[in-house]
DNA sequence: AATATAAATTTCAAGCTTGAAATTGTTTTG
DNA sequence: CAAAACAATTTCAAGCTTGAAATTTATATT
């Protein structure tokens, strides 16, 4: 019969490739988004978190109810109430009564949000190209590729 | 000579797919990161950085010092002050003088501290076994080696 | 219509995170 | 050795994030 297997059996050593991947992954991605963190606070005074909300209504100029706007950024509905508010007191956003339903409110850039998200994102931009410049546009492909086969439990409102 | 080009020409299409990695990259390991703080603290009433704090000090019996583990984490120095203070509060970790200097703690995991995190460590290595399951491990590695050409600004402490 | 149920949003407490300022202790240097 | 420079850590304010509870309004059921 077969032995106990230790580690580098074949049967241990996916595992650890796995979590090495994992690791890598998160590693990566988190020291990116760092670093957009970064660019935006000292370059442009603001953050990631109003940066998505921003996106997000740029690109829905009618706007977005609250829920769908929680729904679409995966985050809590206290969340973007938040990061809503904080827009709207820079004026940047603003919140709009909807005609039928007195609960509801939708939340829609300002002309000065809508230009000042027009600066952010073509810097956005930018600083990807530069952060991914390393890899060739061959192995930008293949690595998209590959993260499509990866599929964390993500229902609903997925907008990949 | 060349008309001006459009967003499909050749020269406009590699930053669009840069940038389509980066928010597929971004949402993939979000997603993960997310589930993992779900089961973390549904199952294990805990969060995902007491859990990397305890992760650290588990590979450093000796203890670390409040810096070293910041650096080693990668998040400010305030930041690990508020999360060892919670484990001690909890019998998880303690702190421990440095002999030759007055200013300087080490950090270091209780007993009760190195039994929780091995089951933590057993159960999370099996989730990530888990939310990886749609790669071949063939892809596992093609997607770890492209990962390593990737280099977001990234000095100094690098534990990769 | 009165009641119950459901939906949209906000409020809240707790923890995470940061960068800057404050503390305390060490080392260097004039 | 006193002063200045440096180092390790904590404190702090502000913002992000969550899940749960509370509000307010809408819809469905008796």
């Amino acid at each position: 019969m077969s032995q106990a297997k230790l580690d580098h059996s074949p049967e241990a050593a996916p595992s650890k490739a796995r979590l090495r991947l994992w690791l890598k992954l998160l590693k990566t991605s988190a020291g990116i988004e760092t670093e957009l963190r970064r660019r935006l606070r000292d370059q442009h005074a603001t953050t990631l978190p109003r940066f998505d909300v921003m996106s997000a209504l740029s690109r829905n100029p009618g706007g977005l109810k609250m829920s769908q706007l929680s729904q679409f950024l995966r985050v809590s509905n206290g969340n973007v109430t938040g990061i809503v508010d904080r827009l709207t007191e820079d004026g940047l956003a603003l919140r709009v009564a909807v005609p039928g339903d007195r609960r509801a409110q939708v939340a829609r850039l300002t002309p000065a949000g809508v230009a000042e998200f027009a600066r952010l994102a073509a810097e956005h931009e930018a600083w990807i190209d530069e952060l991914l410049a390393g890899l060739a546009l061959e192995d930008i492909n293949e690595m998209t590729a590959l993260l499509e086969q990866i599929q964390p439990a993500a229902p609903a409102g997925d907008a990949t």
